[in-house]
DNA sequence: TTGTAAGCGTTATCAA
DNA sequence: TTGATAACGCTTACAA
C-alpha cells in the first residue's frame, strides 16, 4: 500500500496524492476530498521511511536515558512526549544502562535523521562529544548535564539543593552526617557532594571521607551502604541519601540494626518519588519538578526543531525542601558526671 | 557524509563500497580493507534511513509498554534489550500510558518497516487489531497478553500466582481479606482477580464485592484504597495488593489508623521489586521473573525475524511466593464470655 | 571481482 | 492546478 495505490485508485498523479495528502495549498477542493478518501479506502499511511529518507526528518525525538529504574527521569520523560506529542513529534525511549558503545551506536541513528533530536537524560558522552552532537543537531541536556558544555539543558540547582538539605540536618543538631552517594559520576552527584561539603564546611564541621559512601539507586545498595557506615566507630546520626530508594534501603538498614528512625537516627532523601511519602516513616526529602523539566526540555528542543536557532539556553527549576517524618532534631546523650 | 562520499576517496564504486561495508564474501580482501580504512577516515556509518527503504528492515524493535512506572515491566524491558542487541538489533522503549490513539499512531512506523518488530508489554488493542497485526508484522505479547488471541507471548501464570497468595493468607488465618486491584482491565488484572476469587471458593469463603478495590499502581491509590476499606463495619485482617507499590500505600494507611503490620493486619503484595525487600515491614509478595520474561519474548521475535516463521507460541513461567515480614497469622480476640 | 543501474516511497522542482 | 522526473542513501541483479 504506498502512494502509487493511491494514485492508480484515484486517477491522479502521485504528485498530486502527495500534495494533497500533506495538506498543500495549491490542490483543488474536491480533487484532494476525491483523493483523500480513496487513501481511507486504501487504508493507506504514508511510509515513513520514504518521507524521512527525502525530508531528512523523520519527526521521532530520541530521549536517551542512562538509567530507565528512576521515577524521577521516568516523569520528566512522560512530561516531555506529552509536549512534543501537541507538537507532532514522536518521543522513543532509549534506555542504555551507562553503556557507551551502545549509547553511540543509537546516536548514529541522527545522522540519516531517522531521528529528528535527542533529549539526554543523562549521558556517557563527554564534552567534547556532546558540544560537535550540538553543532549538528538538535539536542538538549534534560536533569543531568555536562558542566560547561554549549548545549541547551534544563536541570535544578543540585549543589544549593544539596547544601539546603544538609543543612537542614544540621540545624536539626546533626554533626555526623553519612553520605550515600552514587556511583556514576554524573553531574547531580557531583553537585550534591559538593553541596553536602560546603554545607558541612559553612557550619564548620569537619569533612570526613569515610563517611561517603556510593551506591547505584537501587534500595539494596542503600542498605549495604549503610551497614558500612554502622561498623564505623562512631557511626552517623544523620544520613544524606541522593535518592528516597536508597534512602528506603538506608532505613531498613537501620532499623535491621535495632536503630530507630527518626527517633535516634535521621535520614534524608532525594526525589520526592511516589514511594517517599508512602513509607514508614515517610521519608523527609527534596522535592524535584519534574513536569516543569520535562516541559521545558521539550521546549527548548522544539525551538531547535522549528526555528532552527541555538541558543544553547541553560535553566534550572526550583526544587523544595519536604518535610516528613524521617529527619527529627538529634537527641543527645547527657553524660551523668 | 554517505556512500558515495568513501567512494570516492577509496576509488571504487558505490557497488564495492556497499558489498565491502556488509561483509560480503565476493570483494577483494585487500581492496575490503582499504575501503574499510576509508570509511573509518571519514568517520562513516551508513545511514538507516536508505539502508531501511532499501531493505525493508530497520533492526530496530518497538516496545510499546502501557505504564513505565512498572519496574518490573522496565526490567523486562532491559532483558529482552540486551538479547536483542546481541543479535544485532536495537530496542527502543514506546511508553503509551494507556492512550490509543497514541498507541496507533507509532504503530504506523511499522508499516514502512521502520520498526522491524514490536513487543507488546501490555497494549491497548483489541484482539482482532492484534491478530491483524501479528499475520503482517513479527510480533510477540509480554507479561500482559490478550486471552486467545493468537500471537506469540510470554507470560506468568497469574492466575494461580493470586490463588496461592491468597490462599496462603486464609492458610495464615485471615477470612476477611481485602484486594486492592487495578482499574486498567488488563490481563493481569483480571486473571489475579479470578485467582482472588477461586482461592476464597474452594476454602469456602464468601466473595464480598466492597472488598475489593481499585488504584493505578502508585502508592498513593494503594493508600486511598486501604483508607476507604478502613471505613468498612468489618475491616480485612489482611490485604492482596496487586502490585508491591500499592502495597507500600497500603501499609501507610494502616499505619496511619494505629493498626500494625503485620501484628494486626497482613499485607501482601506482587511484583517482588526492589523496594519490596526494604520496606519497614518487609513485603511478602509474589516475585516474578522478569529477566525470564524478558529473555523469552525476545527469543519468540527473534525466530519471528529472522525464520519468518510464525508458532504463536505462549510461554508461561513460574513465579514464587516470596515470604516476609508484612503477613503474620491472624490473632484472634478470644471474647471472655 | 567489480561496476552500472534500477528501485525502495517519498517530495520538490520545473514545465505544462 | 497538475504531472513528469530527479533526488534522498542504500542494496542487488545483471553485465562486464
Amino acid at each position: 500500500m504506498t502512494i502509487k495505490d493511491v494514485a492508480k485508485l484515484s486517477g491522479y498523479s502521485i504528485a498530486t496524492v502527495s500534495r494533497a495528502m500533506n495538506n498543500q495549498r495549491n490542490v483543488d477542493k474536491n480533487i484532494r476530498a476525491k483523493i483523500l478518501e480513496c487513501a481511507k479506502t486504501l487504508d493507506y499511511s504514508p511510509n515513513i521511511l520514504g518521507k524521512s529518507l527525502r525530508n531528512k526528518d523523520s519527526g521521532i525525538i530520541m530521549c536517551i536515558m542512562l538509567n530507565i529504574n528512576n521515577n524521577f527521569l521516568a516523569d520528566a520523560f512522560l512530561s516531555a512526549q506529552k509536549q512534543l506529542n501537541n507538537e507532532g513529534y514522536q518521543a522513543i525511549l532509549c534506555p542504555v544502562s551507562y553503556d557507551s558503545d551502545y549509547e553511540k551506536k543509537l546516536l548514529h541513528l541522527l545522522e540519516g535523521r531517522l531521528m529528528a533530536g535527542v533529549i539526554f537524560f543523562g549521558t556517557t558522552l563527554g564534552r567534547r562529544e556532546l558540544e560537535e552532537l550540538n553543532v549538528r543537531f538538535p539536542i538538549v541536556q534534560c536533569s543531568e548535564y555536562i558542566e560547561g558544555a554549549e548545549t541547551a539543558f534544563v536541570s535544578i540547582e543540585n549543589r544549593l539543593a544539596a547544601f539546603e538539605g544538609v543543612t537542614y540536618l544540621i540545624q536539626n543538631g546533626h554533626t555526623r552526617i553519612g553520605m550515600i552517594s552514587s556511583k556514576f559520576g554524573i553531574s547531580s552527584t557531583k553537585k550534591r557532594e559538593t553541596g553536602y561539603r560546603e554545607a558541612l564546611e559553612s557550619a564548620g564541621i569537619s569533612f570526613v571521607s569515610e563517611l561517603v559512601r556510593k551506591g547505584n539507586y537501587e534500595p539494596e545498595s542503600g542498605y549495604q551502604a549503610t551497614m558500612e557506615l554502622l561498623t564505623l566507630p562512631e557511626p552517623p546520626t544523620a544520613y544524606f541519601c541522593v535518592s528516597d530508594s536508597m534512602a528506603c534501603g538506608c532505613i531498613r538498614a537501620l532499623c535491621n540494626s535495632g536503630i530507630n528512625v527518626p527517633g535516634d537516627v535521621s535520614v534524608l532523601g532525594f526525589d520526592n518519588s511516589p514511594f517517599a511519602r508512602n513509607m514508614v516513616p515517610s521519608i523527609t526529602t527534596i522535592g524535584l519538578p519534574y513536569a516543569a523539566i520535562g516541559k521545558k526540555a521539550s521546549e527548548l528542543l522544539l525551538e531547535q526543531l522549528k526555528n532552527c536557532k541555538k541558543d544553547n539556553e541553560g535553566v534550572l527549576l526550583p526544587h523544595e525542601l519536604v518535610l516528613r517524618e524521617s529527619v527529627k532534631p538529634l537527641v543527645r546523650c547527657h553524660r551523668v558526671p
